[in-house]
DNA sequence: ATATTATTGCGATTCTATTGCAATAATAAA
DNA sequence: TTTATTATTGCAATAGAATCGCAATAATAT
């Protein structure tokens, strides 16, 4: 299936990348000028998943963020951790990588790491 | 407000203890064999949580699952990694500790750390 | 200019979790 | 033991996030 480029996608990206930090729907939402379905963005945004575009945490509440990709080539790797902070209800990815012994016997797929609190803008 | 001892806090502890592992709201009323009311079982769970009995860990699947916690005395200290299996959609706390610098000037509340993926036992 | 089909909008739907309120039952007090 | 207090429960309604089906639209190829 190719991808054809649209207004929707330009401007999901162009906001992600000037945040600068992972954003959830609404939140992307709202800072879209044109007037933009709910479903739509969510596509967008799954679909840039599927491309290695965008990467998606889950974090404690529940809902889901969207960061852009660094170095995903082949298959997304994602062993950083990420930060939400619930004052200002943001998400971003720290500069620190995700390391730990796996017990033997566990076959690993995927990492949602998230560490809460009170980022240093707020604090 | 003083806690009172009922039969489904007893059924819900004795479910999560015989499991030793941490169960969803779903998973934990199917083993119950008497006939309980979602809405209380979600409300038990929380006070669990509050009264520092069980912790709760959000899968990157977006639901709740609770644990028994093993030392938190005072506050919750749930600083080791989970486990979610895909295959047989259990999550289990794994004996790994959570060991990240900290970027200055942010404050850490809560850690909600999930490897998934396939468990020795499905694998 | 026309055909193809990826993408979108809309409304409905699914799923998880929570809440208000009256009824029930565990515990304290008499 | 009986009565009073209030934590807990059941039920139905509600909130909230995300997804889905389907017809209409529009990006790209012919």
């Amino acid at each position: 299936m190719k991808r054809r480029k649209t207004p929707t996608k330009e401007a999901v990206l162009e906001v992600l990348t000037k945040a600068g930090k992972a954003m959830s729907q609404d939140a992307i939402e709202q800072q879209i000028s044109i007037d933009i379905n709910r479903a739509t963005i969510y596509r967008v945004l799954n679909r840039f998943c599927d491309d290695g575009v965008l990467h998606k945490i889950v974090a404690e509440n529940g809902k889901q963020y969207f960061a852009l990709c660094n170095d995903c080539e082949e298959q997304h790797n994602h062993d950083h951790f990420h930060f939400r902070c619930t004052q200002c209800e943001t998400v971003e990815c720290l500069p620190v990588e995700v390391n730990l012994a796996i017990p033997k016997g566990y076959l690993v797929e995927n990492m949602n790491c998230v560490i809460s609190g009170v980022c240093k803008t707020c604090v």
